[in-house]
RNA sequence: GACCCCUUCGUCUAGUCAGGUCUAGGACUCCAGAUUUUCAUUCUGGCAACAGGGGUUCAAAUCCCCUAGGGGUCACCA
């Protein structure tokens, strides 16, 4: 199926993949993957100074991690600078910019005036019709685009509508910096235009820029695409989201055992919506997914949905993989305490484990008595269980379980409630201690099923341990 | 400050385009109860919102205007 559309996503490589970065290539991976079009990669590495191949290969694992696959080979802007130049001079030629020599002390006089004059626009265009011959010596100059100074120019946005904004706000913007190098501005309109992107997806931080854009592809006599700005996320006080909210980067909510399901899901609901559908799987937001859903108003991050979204996949998870997310942090934790046994047990008692686990950590630690070699550490409410009466039921237990031949989770209830019954007590009189010798803690799946995973040997003698 | 955008439970949202079916639905959180060998799960129930004010209309969460609050942009950053 070929749709024509081209979406991409075009981080600056100055920092981590944030997840307002994340939620943004998710909208353009499912638009591109919903329509059959194509999802591409830019890397805005324009700002020598900031961007670092540390940051580059962080967003492209953040992408991987998420499966939110490029079709192309990544752009680097900066590879591009002879397109750029070329471009910039055409438009020179055709008296469509101009080079400015304003020292920075003009210019600051003239943000000054404007500030004191309630104007959002400072530059004051000196240069727009001076001849360059004029120019004052050692001066290296920036280029300008001549704007139109009347009209106005107007957005239509597949998600905030028709925005239109009056030219003589805007200044004449740079094209090029003293140096040499192209500004944001230039370049994002020249590699998209070069790119085919047919649809700019990106947060509405961007809209106000977009107005500056349009009248630079009108200047080259391009089309432009179609745009779409979301709304931005916002943090739990509902202002800009930062560091300061815990919105870090989403290398930490993977270090935090968030699963990259949980992450997509609770993304893709900041926004949009499919009627009252809350779990919702990549495979189905492709199919649903459609910008005319995407609402105009800012969403406030909370942490509690994105963890109960997590539990949620990690219940639904395969076992198989869920042990060797937890191996590595099993064996840094246990060291050599590792049993050989540990991760056949942790397998096949990973339906019990996973239901009470909200994170990837959480399941390691709670899978941590699977993976002990005994004899295992005792906490101090386990110890407290381990008191003279549950010692008692233990030892006369541990006769009763040496004789059972079938070694079940079936056959080992049957004989503990037979045990309790014959002794007239609750089960929990009993379960308690159990687990407490077998597991060291006060809290974990079943007694029965962890009985049957640990199999008859190991299980007696965890009991054993505590009694002598 | 100027320009632009936004405003439904604490949070994410459905409903707004095509006004009546909305005494506003779902989810998360929280609270209560049930199930249970612990914990968790699961189940049942509950608290909780149309920012405010004017209009238009037989009828407004939905259309119009104003106000307030919030956000974004205004770099030789992207």
């Amino acid at each position: 199926m070929e749709s024509g559309v081209i979406t991409r996503f075009a981080p600056s490589p100055t920092g981590y993949l944030h997840i307002g970065g994340a939620r943004t290539a998710l909208f353009n991976f499912l638009y591109a993957r919903h329509t059959g079009g194509k999802f591409l990669l830019r890397i805005e590495d324009t700002d020598l100074k900031r961007s670092t191949k540390e940051a580059v290969d962080a967003i492209l694992e953040g992408l991987e991690w998420l499966g939110l696959y490029w079709d192309e080979e990544p752009i680097s802007q900066i590879s591009r600078r002879q397109r750029h130049v070329a471009l910039v001079k055409k438009l020179i030629e055709e008296s469509k910019a101009y080079y400015c020599y304003c020292s920075p002390e003009e210019l600051a006089e003239m943000r000054d005036l404007a500030k004191a004059e309630g104007k959002s626009k400072f530059y004051d265009g000196r240069w727009r019709d001076r001849d360059p011959a004029n120019s004052p010596s050692g001066v290296k100059p920036v280029i300008r685009l001549k704007s139109p100074l009347d009209g106005e120019t107007t957005v239509s946005d597949l998600i905030q509508g028709d925005v239109s904004v009056s030219n003589d706000e805007m200044d004449d913007m740079i094209l090029f910096r003293a140096d040499g190098s192209p500004t944001y501005m230039l370049a994002v309109v020249v590699d998209d235009h070069d790119m085919n992107i047919s649809h700019v997806i990106r947060g509405d931080d961007h809209l106000t820029n977009t107005f500056r854009q349009l009248q630079i592809y009108k200047a080259f006599g391009w089309d432009h695409p179609t745009f779409a700005h979301m709304p931005l996320l916002h943090g739990l006080d509902g202002t800009k989201l930062s560091k300061r909210h815990g919105a870090l980067g989403l290398a930490e909510y993977r270090k935090m055992g968030l699963l990259p399901e949980a992450m997509n899901n609770y993304l893709l609901r900041q926004a949009w919506a499919h009627g009252d559908d809350e779990i919702i799987s990549l495979e189905q937001a492709i199919e649903w997914f459609d910008i005319k859903d995407v609402g105009r108003s800012p969403s406030n991050f909370d942490f509690s949905k994105l963890i109960s979204l997590n539990s949620h996949y990690l219940r639904e998870a395969d076992d198989g993989h869920l042990v060797t997310l937890i191996k590595p942090i099993l064996i840094e934790n246990l060291h050599g305490k590792l049993d050989n046994r540990a991760f056949d047990r942790i397998k096949s008692g990973m339906s019990g484990l996973k239901e009470r686990a909200k994170n990837i950590d959480e399941l390691a630690k709670n899978a941590e008595f699977y993976a002990c070699r005994r004899p295992i550490t005792l906490s101090d409410k386990a110890l407290k269980a381990l008191d003279a009466s549950g010692k008692s039921h233990l030892n006369n237990l541990q006769i009763e379980l040496g004789s059972i031949e079938n070694w079940s989770g079936l056959s080992l209830n049957d004989a503990i409630v037979k045990y309790a019954k014959k002794k007239d007590i609750k089960l929990g009189v009993i379960a308690q201690p159990l687990r407490a010798a077998l597991t060291g803690n006060t809290v974990s799946p079943g007694i029965f099923e962890i009985l049957a995973v640990l199999g008859k040997e190991q299980s007696l003698a965890r009991i054993n341990d505590v009694l002598t």
